[in-house]
DNA sequence: GTGGTCTAGACCACG
DNA sequence: GTGGTCTAGACCACC
């Protein structure tokens, strides 16, 4: 699956691998449909404990990421349920305001910022084709 | 310090804390060389635990937002301590693939998105004044 | 049999196949005393394991939607074991508060919620005729 | 908290507290703002484990029911994030097609089904005052 | 004190 | 084989 995990820095394993399962999925390396490993194989191969994997599985159900089925396994859902056009306005932009707020704090201008989602942007879609 | 705490949030009153005063400091509300109000004082004001705050100033000299001097009180610095160009590329790229990873998710274009960092740029900038 | 099974939802096909089959004789669309496909061949035609087609016969048959006839197959009943009035009030009772408080706790009114109950219906004896 | 738990039957513990509260939230039973007792308070009145009633407080989290905040425990929310109409529709629709199909298949009208509704309703609302 | 994360291992339901 | 639930107990971050 090709995750990498810091099992020393303070991020959760589990948002790091949320994060990363996320990023294969938007950027196409994962597709809709495709089948992600066991929660036994993937807690081997990542040397975690099953019953977090579970916790990554469910989490990631939750946001719309994966369908769990019982007896069959994890699948790339083609996308989350659609939230209210606000709502989404109001995270996303969190989210921006967090970006600009540490970019600005390390004195970059908002250009260079700009500059650096489209670069950030190019290396997700990189992956789609 | 017109600091807001949404107490019904599910966000840690420190983290509310330190992002608000962050970006009092990046909009221009607080100039460098500005004394912050004691740790009593603002515990006070926000009816909040005084350990918290220590907490929150403690932070924020880590991040390099403030400089604790000690018996003055802490004041408002004139930026972190400068990082290798690298490194806070590394860090605000960061930031960027997940607010592009959390946008795409939800079906927005990366132009949508591009709207959305300007839009808030421009609420932190009609602070700067 | 038409069928129709979402194999990239999360609900398990069991409790799908089990649903529409109910949905089906209530609409009238399965008749009473009506046979349906063997198991080997319901089996292959949904493309499902045949032990789950079996596990399916046999809940409909516990709640008495159809009888299983030894090497004959399983037939449509004409309706469920009479259960004390009681008995199905309460289970009715538990239904209807669940639609009520997902309903509510998403901001419909009562008036709301019941419009919903009656355009259902409306879809549901459409297919008695 | 008066919850009561069915140890023996066959619904996960977790979904019946998750019920239980939820119903007390919607009735008005509990408001806004209020807390709820702390995990280990809870997991010892229930006699259950605390890793449970972490994931029932996840859980209702999740669904926008109530918000934690560590150090101060968990406190009811004024409701869910809003969801796009057309979702809550499909949703709540879901709900009544089980509603109707269950009833009808008892032999209750639809006129029987729509006032076991309003029975229930009167139920939920007169906890409201 | 509070909740959050992680581990470890049992048992059940689905396919 | 798969995921789902529950228990048990450790350690950390927040207030």
């Amino acid at each position: 699956m090709l995750i990498h995990i810091d099992y020393n820095g303070s991020e959760p394993i589990c948002d790091q691998v949320v994060g990363q399962i996320k990023l294969m999925v938007v950027s196409g390396r994962l597709k809709p449909g495709e089948k992600l490993p066991s929660i036994r194989r993937l807690a081997e191969e990542l040397k975690i404990n099953p019953t977090t994997v579970s916790r990554i599985y469910t989490q990631l159900a939750q946001e719309g990421v994966v369908a769990l089925r019982q007896g069959q396994g994890a699948f790339v859902t083609d996308g989350p349920a659609r939230l209210a056009p606000e709502v989404i306005r109001e995270e996303i932009g969190t989210l921006a305001r967090q970006l600009l707020v540490e970019g600005l704090r390390h004195r970059l201008t908002i250009e260079q910022i700009g500059e650096i989602v489209q670069e950030e942007y190019q290396k997700i879609e990189g992956g789609t084709a």
